[in-house]
DNA sequence: CATCTAAACGGACCTCGGTCCGGATCGTAA
DNA sequence: TTACGATCCGGACCGAGGTCCGTTTAGATG
């Protein structure tokens, strides 16, 4: 079950000049376990992608996510500091590159992936056992998560990020289909935005299962209209 | 009826040597209706700030918040460029500084205006209010408001925010004790931020009364456990 | 009015994200 | 193998945010 379009792909397409970008996701269905992303890269540029990822994550590991300056990941990579930006149009899309694995395996496990998560269970356990995924996954990225975090314009309209809200959405609609679904949706993901975890957790110190069981707690309340 | 201590307030302590910055809003009581919000100023620092603020403004006008440069306040005002730093901390401060009225014209509002967004009316009645206030009043400042969006990390810790946290905290324990009140308001406020409602408006489409509407039925299914 | 100190000022300076374009490379076709 | 065009590379360059520190000034004190 895939929907209309997007799973992540969070790159730019390969010449920037002119339309200065595509201005959405890419419409290009991509089957969910593909490790390769970029479909048609000459040999030399695949290779500095490669080694630009390489050598971000091992900034990250170094120096935390702060520590990965462009020119710095440019430089680590044994390349010029235009082709980081060609190869990812800017930071953001270089730390969201980053994390496209783990949104992939995310995206994988409920669409495709065992009950209560995948397709199978019924649709409220589902959405339950889907927040709970997020939250976890959300922890153990949120540096990244933090640092990757987009101006407040685009931060709705990443792929990856639409991909969750189109899932909650349908899952919302099986529930109780009189409702604006696309609101609620919206307003369930809030809960569970990085920038809202971690303000939670680190800055207020709660523990992670008191999100847990307001997740849950959220999702009865929001859902318990019908039946 | 003031909560412990966070109107707006949201200027760095004047020198900001040895301590980075004051970890969060200071406790500064202040009337709701005062207007000059800086306490013990110097004559010279005050003229200057006044003219930063006017001068940002103007700037705003002319070429809309993206030509807010420190750089081009700084000389529209006649000041030097550390002065805009010293007095705002950085740019979030000065774009948060202009919006500074606005907020305080609000929590005067749900804090001792009348009903039903001020006292007097019952708590789910007020918690509607609320929201329908904060999504109207955030639609006409919303290019600045997303102009002065935070880094995430500081998103939630801004006093203005923290006020209406604290609002929708009380109203909600009011209304129902047993619940988890502190997530239950963070959820209820992340339906009403800027970037949200600029994406639901602007990259949606969506007209403002299917917003408003949400956000009464948002109110209902939240609180609608209890009675 | 003279003096003194804390506070404020200003602009040179640094860093970093992002752009540009002449030159090097890949890959293909002859 | 040679030739050629599309693609990619690299690093100089630019603008803007933010820092630093020597200098100036408000305003309190005697």
């Amino acid at each position: 079950m895939l929907y209309s379009g997007f799973m992540s792909a969070s790159e730019p397409p390969f010449p920037k000049p002119q339309e200065p970008q595509e201005p959405l996701g890419g419409p290009q269905l991509l089957e969910v376990g593909s490790a390769p992303d970029e479909p048609c890269l000459r040999a030399d540029a695949a290779r500095n992608r490669a080694r630009l990822l390489d050598a971000a994550a091992r900034l990250i590991a170094e120096h935390g996510a702060a520590g990965v300056t462009m020119e710095a990941v440019a430089a680590e990579a044994g390349v010029g500091k235009g082709t980081v930006f060609r190869r990812f149009g800017d930071r953001t899309g270089l730390l969201t590159a980053l994390l496209d694995h783990s949104a992939r395996n995310l995206q994988a496990d409920f669409l495709g992936g065992p009950p209560p998560l995948g397709p199978g269970a019924p649709p409220v356990e589902r959405l339950r056992a889907f927040g709970v995924a997020v939250l976890y996954r959300a922890v153990d990225r949120l540096d990244l998560e933090l640092a990757a975090q987009p101006e407040p314009t685009r931060r709705y309209s990443h792929p990856s990020v639409q991909a969750l809200r189109t899932h909650v959405t349908v899952l919302l609609r099986q529930i109780d289909p009189d409702a604006d679904c696309d609101l609620l949706a919206q307003t369930l993901l809030a809960y569970l935005d990085p920038a809202l975890i971690n303000h939670l957790t680190r800055q207020c110190g709660m523990p992670m299962e008191r999100l847990e069981k307001g997740w849950l707690d959220l999702v009865d309340r929001v859902t318990r209209t019908v039946g």
